[in-house]
Formats: structure tokens, C-alpha cells, sequence
DNA sequence: ACCTGAACACCGTTCAAGT
DNA sequence: ACCTGAACACCGTTCAAGT
């Protein structure tokens, strides 16, 4: 769909932008500026300020997912191993650009519907590996998604998850969730 | 707090305009010139746009609730006839002026938290004295709150309850839940 | 008490023209 | 293929000056 290598510039001067000031933030005119260009450039690349939007909802999604997916299919390492991989993608040392760029979205999602279904498709990744991962360490579906969606909530931090499940109790604390993930199994396994 | 009676035409004709075009169509410089005035004039009365918005919601919400609570008071009829004139506000000739300034600004509180605290005032006001009508039907309180909030979803349309209660099912019809709500204590009385 | 007028700074979008 | 330059239309906000 797009091959239009010049758009990534503009991409990611405004994710760049969206993590500095947050949406409203992101202004043609301003982003013009930090690239060097006018503003009458930008219409060569896109229809108009909402397709840019769109596109960076696109791409961070995207790369979101993927990195994800990355990160739990290495090779060489258990379920349980993985597991760990993921949580500490997001506790060791969290590419602040990153997470700064994730909650400026989840914000903007809060009130807008195309923001919204980004999120929703990244979480839904997300917990989908998790709860798969959980399966394979021996949880049926149900009880495997049930968890997944409870480490997420505590690793990601639960006021920031976007998701219709009621509230959660207070997150204690992410070693704690990392203690339960590995206590879990040894001692209250489902099923053998 | 309010004494400043030259806000009035701003804020009625930000209301007209919410209605006409939604909030994004509340601009300053717009409504200046349909009330004949200059955009500097607009900084007299309020201190920015969103003071504009804020006291729009206020006069809004303020509006709603006395309204109902009128309808709700008036004296000489009972409980039963009350419910029914309460119905009859929206089903009636529900002025389509009120209604157009109530669904944008429901649209408006999807994402602006302002907004969505003023609905949410309207909407607990409402159910608040229905709920007590049914009470005095001879409900207890929470089987009268459950039914004002199906009552309330019915007459005001499912789909523009701003709640944070699970789906119902699917509505039939106003005539249809105006028969349940009589039909419902002659037959199915909960306590006598 | 209330409004005008003019200015300032900042936008999104278009489009002929350049390279 | 990509960008400039200039224009257009539209904003929110400020404030000295008028009445």
C-alpha cells in the first residue's frame, strides 16, 4: 500500500511530536519546520493532516505488534523464558521514546475512534501471545487468557490498559507479578 | 456566582450551534458574528472558548435536571401518572432543538471528560427520580433503580445512555416499554 | 458596562511554478 | 519526484480606544 518512502519522514517527526506534546501536538506546520521543508510539501505525501494521523496510528501499531511477536517466538527459549522476555521489554530498561509514544496514544485513544482500534489491536496482540504462552505451560484457554490479560494489567500498568474488563484489585507491584507468573505452575498447575 | 446576564446570549447561541454542527462548530469568531458583535467582545463575558463550553454545560445540565424535576413534582398526580408525564417529555413532541443540543453534547462527553461529568450529572438525576417513582410504587430501591435505568434506556434510546452499565438487549419500542411499565405492578407486585 | 478595531500569532489547504 | 512560495480562509487571544 505504501510505498512512499518519503512519508516515513513525516511519520516519524510526528510519533516524535506525539510523544513530546501529544496530539494536538502534531501540526503540519510545525512538523514542516523541524524537517526543514514548508508546509506545502507535506500535501505531496498526504491528502491532509488526518492521513498523517492515520498513518502513524498504522505504523506504531504495526511495530508494535511486531516487536511483540519478535520478542516471544525467539528461538531457543521455553515458554516460561519467553514469558520473561516479554515482561522485561517493558520493565528493564523502557526505551522511554517508546513508552512516552504509547501513552501519548493510549491518551488520544480516549477520545478517538481510530486511535481507539489501534490500541485495541495492539492489546489484543499482546494478550493473545501472552495467553498462549500460558497454554503451552499448561493452562486450558480460558484460564491462560484470564492470566495474560492479569499480567498485562500488572506489567503495563492497569490504568493505562485500554479494555473493557471491569477494574482489577491495586497492582502490588511488578516483582510480585513476576513472582506469582513463576509460582504459578509448580505449585497449582491445571492440568499435567 | 453567575450574575453576568450578557453570558446568556454567547452561551444560547453556542447551543444553537452544538446543535447545528456540534461542538467543533462552536468557534468564537462564528458565533460573534451571528449575534452582530466583534470576536473581541467575547472576552468580556468569558474568559477563553473553553469557559464558553464550560458554562454551556453548566446552563445545560442545570436545565435538564430542573426540567425533570418540574415534570417529575407536579402536583395532583400520582406516582403512576407522574412516570407517564416523564415519558411523555421525550416521546411527545420531543423538541427537536433540545434533542439536537442533547445527542451532540452526549457526542461531545465520548471524549471530553467535562462534558461526559455533565451528562453523567443529568443522567443520575434522572434515574435518581424515577427510581424514587417506582419506589413509591412499591419497589425497594434496588429493583426501582434497576427498572428506572431499563426505562430510562428505553425511552431515551440504548445506544445515547451514557453509562458505564453492561448492553441490554435490544429495545422493541417506547409503546412496548410504556405497556410493561404498566402492567408491571398489577400483576408482578415485589412487596405489597 | 460593553463593544470595536486592529493587530498578533498560528493554523490547514491549495496550487502554479520551480528543480 | 519532490519541494517552494505565495495566497486564501479561518482561527483564538489581547488590548487600547471608544461610547
Amino acid at each position: 500500500m505504501n510505498t512512499d518512502v518519503g512519508q516515513n519522514r513525516w511519520i516519524e517527526a510526528g510519533l516524535a511530536e506525539i510523544a513530546a506534546r501529544g496530539v494536538e501536538g502534531v501540526r503540519v506546520e510545525a512538523l514542516a519546520k523541524t524537517l526543514g521543508v514548508t508546509k506545502g510539501g507535506f500535501y505531496w505525501h498526504f491528502a491532509d493532516r488526518r492521513a498523517l494521523l492515520a498513518a502513524m496510528l498504522e505504523s506504531w501499531s504495526r511495530g508494535r505488534i511486531v516487536a511483540f511477536e519478535a520478542q516471544a517466538q525467539r528461538a531457543g527459549t521455553t515458554a516460561q523464558e519467553q514469558l520473561h522476555g516479554l515482561v522485561s521489554l517493558y520493565t528493564g530498561s523502557p526505551n522511554p521514546q517508546g513508552l512516552a509514544i504509547e501513552l501519548a496514544i493510549r491518551q488520544w485513544a480516549r477520545h478517538d475512534d481510530e486511535a481507539a482500534a489501534a490500541v485495541a489491536q495492539v492489546d489484543a496482540a499482546r494478550l493473545r501471545i501472552v495467553g498462549l504462552l500460558y497454554q503451552q505451560l499448561g493452562l486450558e484457554p480460558s484460564s491462560a487468557a484470564a492470566r495474560a490479560f492479569m499480567l498485562y494489567s500488572f506489567v503495563f500498568g492497569q490504568s493505562l490498559v485500554f479494555s473493557g474488563e471491569p477494574k482489577r484489585e491495586q497492582a502490588t507491584s511488578i516483582a510480585a507479578c513476576v513472582e506469582f507468573l513463576t509460582r504459578t505452575f509448580s505449585a497449582a498447575g491445571t492440568r499435567r
